[in-house]
DNA sequence: TGACCAGCCTAACAATCGTTAGTTAGACTA
DNA sequence: TAGTCTAACTAACGATTGTTAGGCTGGTCA
């Protein structure tokens, strides 16, 4: 594994467990047996990490959950898929999206704001897909805003507290939300 | 107002701000006119001023929430009821709440294991009430651990997104995310 | 063999951190 | 009036912060 990418692992693992600002330089340095300031000969400064950290999560959720969410199907259809992409996600790629989700606000105000409306994009993406199952009639008459969060908020609590070694699988985990949410969602008069 | 209550406002809105590492003593008491060294007048530590903040806050779900978990009626109208007023403290106590999830990790080992007794505590209200539901065949048959945190992972998540100046009311926050999520548990054949 | 190069080290920088100590000005109280 | 209390100040402390500069080492390639 390229050194550039185990910096960026031991930041991760660092900037969740303790936080982004709670982090010195020499702690991550130290994760790999090496001086404070050897790291910038990788790296260009500590919010470079971060930011690296961050892209790649982001990178991650759009690359899983986009595709389907642009795909040709039902409503409900579509949004068991896209939360059980975005589990997964949440699941394997752990240390990475708990950064992403809770340290993102120590970027600089540009990038923040990069970040922010990537985000809103990937909120849209579940917005509409509420909206449509609501047109169709396969939804109830939610507020799709107010849903889309909640859902999301769900999900994205789940990187808090997922263990590889508790007694759920990834699977598991995943489709007890989709079903949990979709029974929320799917209209009982059919 | 008592001084030592406004520095524990100026803090909280600070924490939540820029959280709590990334806040300096010098920050806190610059928001009050004042110098650095001048809070240790009122204040032990700056992480007394956390374990204020962190504590008020965890009164106020347990004072809200408690009683309603406690009392007897049917799991659905209780569940309804305990999601509202955990709403109600998020909306009405914003700055503490979001400090108390998101900064608590920052707190002393021991101050931090109070934390995590109390909070596991009060998701077994939720816990709770969602397995009575299922027993007495109101609620469908999810797991009620995997539930309660996603509900909760939902109202928390309020937290963050929450303007008094948005489009919605406290109330009809709090009735959308009940409405969804009984809808999500109760059974649909009734 | 000799030049090159990535990878790491040491040492230091200016700034900022939480905290302490000693002091001062004004308001209450005996 | 003298004494005490409150609330703030200034100045400094040792430690730690992100970052930079310059030097050493081991292997790669001509």
């Amino acid at each position: 594994m390229p050194r550039r990418q185990q910096i960026e692992d031991a930041a991760s693992t660092l900037f969740r467990e303790r936080g982004y600002a709670a982090t010195s330089v020499r702690d991550i340095a130290h994760a790999l047996d090496m001086q404070g300031g050897s790291l910038y000969a990788h790296v260009a400064s500590k919010e470079d990490m971060l930011w690296a950290i961050v892209t790649r999560a982001a990178d991650r959720f759009n690359a899983e959950v986009g595709p389907i969410a642009e795909s040709e199907r039902t409503a409900p259809d579509k949004l068991r898929d896209m939360i059980r992409a975005h589990v997964a996600v949440v699941t394997s790629a752990q240390k990475d999206a708990a950064v992403f989700l809770h340290e993102w606000r120590f970027l600089s105000q540009d990038r923040r704001e990069q970040v922010a409306a990537r985000r809103d994009n990937y909120e849209a993406l579940f917005r509409q897909a509420i909206a449509d199952g609501i047109r169709t009639g396969d939804f109830e008459p939610v507020d799709p805003r107010l849903t889309a969060m909640a859902i999301l908020s769900a999900l994205n609590g789940i990187a808090t507290w997922y263990s590889p070694d508790g007694p759920l699988s990834q699977a598991q985990i995943a489709d007890q939300h989709a079903d949990l949410f979709l029974r929320a969602l799917t209209s009982r008069t059919s």
